[in-house]
DNA sequence: ACCATGACGTTTC
DNA sequence: CGAAACGCCATGG
């Protein structure tokens, strides 16, 4: 659990870094853990978030294409939505609009 | 060691 | 433009 929590400790990491109103995606996750192909396994990850101690913002974490996916995963249907929302995201149809605005890219911001 | 699953991503039809 | 298939990798049984 402990070496292998590594992987997943470092999503969690990163996600607890996204600032305020920005979102990231799994594939830029797993890319700055240097995993890019490994973008199912950060999902994976936050499945398991809750297990962790700290809090983890899964909710800023979006796929590429801006499509909140795993709302499914949390309390309701539009927890996540209004979440991102409250941080001045706007959401349609389970899409974050201007995501190129929103996205944060962790390798990028933290070189 | 093998098979099945999954909050993804890219390519193809 | 929308849906489906394939690829990729880690975890669990």
């Amino acid at each position: 659990m402990n070496t292998s929590d590594n992987f997943f400790e470092r999503v969690y990491e990163v996600a607890r870094l996204i600032p305020y109103g920005r979102v990231t995606s799994y594939g830029e996750i797993a890319k700055y853990l240097g995993a890019a192909r490994s973008a199912r396994m950060v999902g994976w990850a936050m499945n398991n978030s809750h297990a962790q101690t700290l809090e983890v913002p899964a909710h800023r974490v979006v796929n590429k294409q801006g499509l909140l996916t795993g709302k499914h995963h949390f309390q309701g249907t539009n927890v996540m939505q209004q979440l991102l929302e409250n941080e001045g995201i706007i959401i349609k149809n389970n899409q974050i609009q201007d995501l190129e605005t929103v996205l944060w890219i962790p390798s990028q911001e933290l070189s």
